[in-house]
DNA sequence: GCCAACGTTGGC
DNA sequence: GCCAACGTTGGC
C-alpha cells in the first residue's frame, strides 16, 4: 500500500468536486514522470488532494485509488484540451486513474504547514521549483498529515 | 546527443 | 500578472 499526493486546481477541479462526481478519472497528467507515477498505483491507495494555484494553497482532503491507470482518452480527442496528437489508442502515451472521495481534511492544511513539517524537509512537494502534479508521498509523510488532523 | 528557445507550472 | 524553475522540442 503506496501513499500519493495530487495536485489539482481548485477552479477547475476541487475537493468539493471530487465529492459530487466521486469516483473521479484523473484526466490531463501531461508529464512523464506524474504518469510514470500513477502507473504505480494500486488499488485502495491513498491519496492527499492537495489544491494548488489558488488562494488557500494546500492539502484540502483524502482521497483512494479506485481504478489502475489505463489510458487517457482525452488525448484522443481534438476538441479536449489536453489532446495530444501523438497519443494514438493503439499505443496511448498517457494514462489516468480513478480516484474516490474519502473525505475533506477538517480544515486546509497549508502549504507553509507543510513545509514547517520535519517529514516534508525532503519531498518533491517542498523541493525548490518542484513542478510535479503526482508525486509519492512517505509513510512518515503520511503519519505527519494525519497526526495534524488529530490536533 | 547537445543546447537554445520555448512553453508550462505554480507560488508569490 | 510576474517570473523562476523546470520540462520539452527541434535544429544541428
Amino acid at each position: 500500500m503506496a501513499y500519493w499526493l495530487m495536485k489539482s486546481e481548485p477552479d477547475a477541479f476541487s475537493i468539493d468536486d471530487l465529492q459530487a462526481n466521486s469516483p473521479a478519472h484523473w484526466d490531463g497528467v501531461r508529464n512523464y514522470q506524474a504518469r510514470n507515477f500513477m502507473q504505480q498505483m494500486k488499488i485502495g491507495d491513498d491519496v492527499l488532494f492537495y489544491h494548488s494555484s489558488c488562494k488557500k494553497i494546500g492539502l484540502a482532503g483524502f482521497a483512494k485509488v479506485v481504478k489502475e491507470a489505463y489510458p487517457d482518452h482525452t488525448a484522443f480527442d481534438p476538441n479536449s484540451d489536453y489532446f495530444d496528437a501523438k497519443s494514438q489508442p493503439e499505443q496511448p502515451r498517457w494514462f489516468m486513474v480513478d480516484v474516490a472521495y474519502s473525505r475533506h481534511t477538517k480544515q486546509l492544511i497549508s502549504l507553509d504547514i507543510l513545509k514547517s513539517l520535519p517529514a516534508f524537509e525532503q519531498s518533491y512537494l517542498t523541493k525548490k521549483g518542484a513542478r510535479l502534479s503526482v508525486m509519492p508521498i512517505t509513510e512518515v509523510q503520511w503519519q505527519a498529515v494525519l497526526e495534524l488532523e488529530r490536533s
